[in-house]
DNA sequence: ATGGTAGGTCCCCTA
């Protein structure tokens, strides 16, 4: 069986649920994994999206900030979160899928404005967020899982629109680079995405703050699908819709798909 | 070098 997973940081699922709406009627990934959803799980409107099928949903939540959500319409178990850095934030949550498949959704911190730990906490957060994702993996490697998120990262040059320009810009900066690569290797994670797209500027996020996102098109690649290596070598399909940057009322971030034989 | 936009909450935080 093939499903096809999503990906898409929503900014506000509440805000938004117009837009999740669209997404679910015009694409149909068969799971959706939302980030940011900024919502208590309870005040996630679910009535909507299990109108179109999507009967399961595994979240966590809180009130004002992050948030994750896995919406399915093939049945999902929750397989619980995991508190990085036991700062009580909801920015994991894992569902295992019927035939054993384990999902991540995972939701990085952004990590401020200033790429050095000494000033800005929230740097030194994101970094050992990252750290402790590795030691997880390391501890037990994965098999038969799929990550998927906004990782807050963009690793590869041409995951940005100017590799020199973005050097010393948090999500960009080699120290972050390293770091993510460090828990891809721990998990043994491949990137479906580029391994479906290996080459090419690729971007999944558009700042709020440029005049014109199209024309300017200063993205970045922060947002991810990885498989170990025995899903991996059945996945395809991958594609970034550009186009909910457009759409009425858009998140910053726009969705990542991939599709895997199970 | 700077400020630009967006969302949620309770007047300021986060991205």
């Amino acid at each position: 069986m093939t499903v096809t997973i999503c990906t898409w940081n929503i900014n506000s699922v509440r805000l938004r649920e117009p837009i999740v709406l669209d997404l679910l009627r015009q694409e149909a990934p068969d799971i959706l994994c939302l980030q940011e959803t900024k919502s208590p799980v309870d005040k996630i409107p679910v009535e909507g999206f299990a109108a179109l099928g999507y009967t399961h949903m595994v979240a966590r939540g809180q009130k004002g900030y992050n948030g994750v959500a896995i919406l399915s319409r093939l049945p999902i178990e929750d397989a619980g979160q995991i508190d990085f850095c036991n700062k009580g934030d909801a920015r994991h949550v894992a569902a295992r899928m019927a035939d054993g498949t384990l999902i991540h959704n995972l939701y990085i911190p952004a990590g401020g404005d200033e790429p050095d730990r000494e000033v800005n906490e929230k740097f030194g957060h994101k970094l050992d967020f990252l750290t402790e994702l590795r030691d997880r993996f390391r501890e037990g490697r994965p098999q038969r899982a799929i990550l998927v998120g906004d990782l807050n990262i963009a690793p590869r040059e041409d995951d940005v629109w100017s590799h020199k320009q973005l050097l010393k810009v948090v999500s960009h900066t080699p120290i972050e680079v390293e770091h993510l690569g460090n828990a891809q290797e721990a998990g043994g994670w491949v990137d479906v995405t580029r391994q479906d797209i290996p080459e090419g500027q690729l971007y999944s996020w558009w700042s709020y703050r440029a005049k014109d996102w199209d024309a300017a098109d200063r993205g970045r690649r922060l947002d991810h699908v990885w498989a170990t290596p025995d899903l991996a070598s059945g996945a395809g399909g991958s594609r970034i819709l550009r186009a909910a940057r457009g759409w009425e009322k858009p998140s910053d971030h726009v969705p990542v798909f991939a599709s895997f034989t199970l």
